[in-house]
DNA sequence: GTCTATAAGGTGATAGAC
DNA sequence: GTCTATCACCTTATAGAC
């Protein structure tokens, strides 16, 4: 069945998106060329131009997708009772979500610079509303009394980099579950603001 | 003066590797072209492959020259007498240096994809030569007593990007100075190793 | 919706004149 | 050491057949 002629808008747009991601994640999005994607997903270059407009919409739609989902995600999540318990299930949850998509997080600070004016400006939209998420668990957790921190924005900027920094070392079956690792990564964010 | 032909094998060896590190953390390794390179210097593309057998070469080059003088310089600091003492100076020392030379710390981690295996392999050698400056600090600390944590090579791993993460939000002339914010995470970091 | 063919231009690297 | 000219190839994107 494979390279059959014929319609196939619904499963193609997407098979073009995991393709897209995986070689950008890999390659670079500037060394990755629109027929290296057309052939891993079984179609001639010229085909993909009915699914974007451009080379540079593809990256940015991927890069909007990522960052829409994650905020979604953390939307659906509950939020407990006191800012100690917020920050904690925050730390978990970033981990556990960065873990679990790796080529996306890459991509979506690695390509920034290949992205257009209007299109980097967007995301950077999107970056700041996930990290106001947890300035906003730090400030509460400071007016509280339960945190002490000189400054909420640059802690928060600093946890961010420390917990995402996890997706740079940590390896799927590997010495220490996904799991015990966000236990240490909790352990040294709690006691870094002083809870 | 500019443009004159003739010998300047002394002046523009430099020049090519400061116009490729500026232009590759601008743009992107795989983004720019040898012509741009040679544009930026002042020279036809042609001239370049006096001073490097290949574009590959020239990553390489800066990337070992950066990791090179890191290793040097951090060699070139004193030793404070206690774990907690040593523990300060290397969160101060990578602070100041990696903000001091910010296209130099892009491209070292922005880029390894970009190199050949074996230039990949070179790389992580220098890299974990330094983590292992500071897991030394760490497990020293343990066994004296001075900190507590529970896994020195992952609190290392966390220290290092919580710490690089400066790099990705400090500008020059914003509301903290360099030296303000490496207070703040020195403050962190004490902290979230027990200290 | 996918194909083939093509336009228009850029790529890394080399040869040989000066 | 630098230049000009060139090779062989790759690039994004589009046009028109099916």
């Amino acid at each position: 069945m494979a390279r059959t002629a014929g319609s196939h808008s619904d499963i193609t747009g997407p098979r073009i998106r995991d393709a897209a991601l995986s070689l950008f994640a890999r390659h670079g999005f500037a060394a990755v060329s629109m027929r290296q994607i057309a052939g891993a997903v079984g179609v001639q270059a010229g085909a993909l131009y009915n699914y974007t407009p451009d080379k540079q919409s593809l990256l940015f739609d991927l890069m909007q997708r990522h960052m829409d989902h994650l905020l979604q995600a953390w939307d659906d999540e509950p939020t407990p009772a006191t800012p100690l318990a917020r920050l904690e299930h925050f730390t978990r949850f970033h981990i556990r979500y960065h873990l679990d998509k790796p080529d996306e997080v890459f991509i979506a600070y690695m390509e920034l610079r290949n992205l257009s004016p209007e299109n980097f400006a967007a995301i950077e939209t999107l970056r700041r509303r996930y990290e106001d998420h947890l300035e906003g668990i730090l400030s509460q957790g400071v007016r509280a009394g339960a945190f002490q921190l000189a400054d909420a924005r640059i802690t928060t900027m600093a946890v961010i980099a420390m917990l995402t920094g996890v997706n740079t070392w940590y390896r799927p079956g590997g010495r220490l579950s996904a799991d015990e690792v966000a236990t240490i990564y909790w352990d040294m964010v709690r006691r870094s603001v002083g809870a």
